[in-house]
DNA sequence: TCAATAACTGTCCTTATTGGACCATTTATG
DNA sequence: CATAAATGGTCCAATAAGGACAGTTATTGA
């Protein structure tokens, strides 16, 4: 983050909300750039250029390539978590089945809009890294334990089908992520297109129903 | 391919058997490295110190970069198509649900063992190009049009899950091939190691008990 | 209002890497 | 053993890489 010249005692001055605007702009930009071609296969002046500003400003911003990656990747793994989050709270009186359900609708309907959070996993899981590492202890392990704690209990009630339930949440991520990553392909294989939300929906309630057969 | 000089009616000398070895080290690590990096983000020295070989043999073998992508990418989808017919063939006497289990096990063992597959098909699909639109014309479509006709009837029959069957064979796909894509990161997440055999099959079964709930 | 500082622009540098060309050399073939 | 296939070694021109830095403009807060 900007380094700024503290005098002594005095108060820094406050940053201005054009430098939150190139900001949010440089990590709009990298996380779809990362996506597309990886951190080694991007280069800060495809994301400047991107992002329409002039790339010393990742240097000024964020102070390196891998400092702009990690901001980028953490603002889109936030704002996932807090999506799951509300989706989560918005279903809380409901019963088990419903809860899930919601929380799978939720996913799909992030990773449909920002298909770039399943592509930056993906990337960096071709191989082992520090920012994998990160990513998983980060934001993936939290994510995971959670909802592989009421999976089982779904399992328990024969809501969801059997089997491990660390395998069966992996399952369901690759799914929804999976299929979403791969948008451009399918709407030219099969002529669905993601785009659409109804599509989006459908793929929803198909997640759902396969992955949730039972009824409570 | 190598060019020839060919005399006029003088028969060509035939291939050497190094070429071959060679040509087949080059288009493993090209598949290695473009499922990694991406076309662009991949070099030919990369995938010459890969392979332990020359650079300048890309050229001679394969003229340039473009060809040996798609020399690559043949390989493995060919050998895939190649399985995924075995296993149908294998199981040409069964009930049609255990033709459709059949070839979904050997989707999943085949993209364990070849996770390159997949990862080729994410690395193109992150934005339209000539080699993508290679790839779903000459391998994409073919595929997907055998296998939803199949899905259709298991569908009249109750077995498979309802909804569009292009959308289902499309979610059955990204689902054995996505997490197998997602090894690395999965293993650092959950603990669950592909490599080992009864992993994979877990999943396998696991996807069979999923899309295939009906009995017949 | 005005100095201080945050934010940005323009430019340059050095280094590495890129895909490919080219000829000499080695190896297999018929 | 003559010939062609296959490979090795080297070079090149282009350019793309991450980052440094001095100068300029805009905003802030007293």
């Amino acid at each position: 983050m900007a380094e700024m010249a503290v005098a002594e005692g005095r108060a820094p001055r406050k940053q201005q909300q054009r430098s939150v605007q190139t900001q949010n702009k440089l990590l709009d930009a990298a996380l779809e750039a990362f996506s597309e071609n990886g951190f080694k296969g991007t280069s800060t002046r495809d994301i400047a250029d991107r992002a329409g500003v002039h790339h010393p400003l990742i240097t000024y911003h964020f102070k390196n390539k891998e400092e702009l990656w990690r901001a980028a990747a953490n603002r889109v793994f936030s704002k996932f978590s807090a999506s799951l989050l509300e989706a989560r709270i918005a279903a809380d009186g409901q019963k088990p089945r419903e809860r899930m359900a919601s929380m799978m609708r939720a996913y799909v309907q992030y990773a449909a809009k920002n298909p770039a959070l399943h592509k930056l996993m993906l990337q960096e899981s071709s191989r082992e890294s520090s920012r994998l590492e990160w990513l998983v202890t980060t934001h993936l392990q939290p994510l995971s334990e959670a909802v592989v704690k009421e999976l089982k209990l779904l399992q328990e009630s024969g809501i969801a089908p059997a089997g491990d339930p660390a395998l069966l949440f992996n399952l369901l991520r690759a799914t929804s992520g999976g299929i979403l990553a791969l948008a451009t392909e399918i709407k030219a294989t099969s002529g669905i297109d993601f785009d659409k939300p109804e599509n989006v929906d459908a793929l929803a309630e198909m997640i759902v129903g396969v992955f949730l057969p039972g009824s409570d």
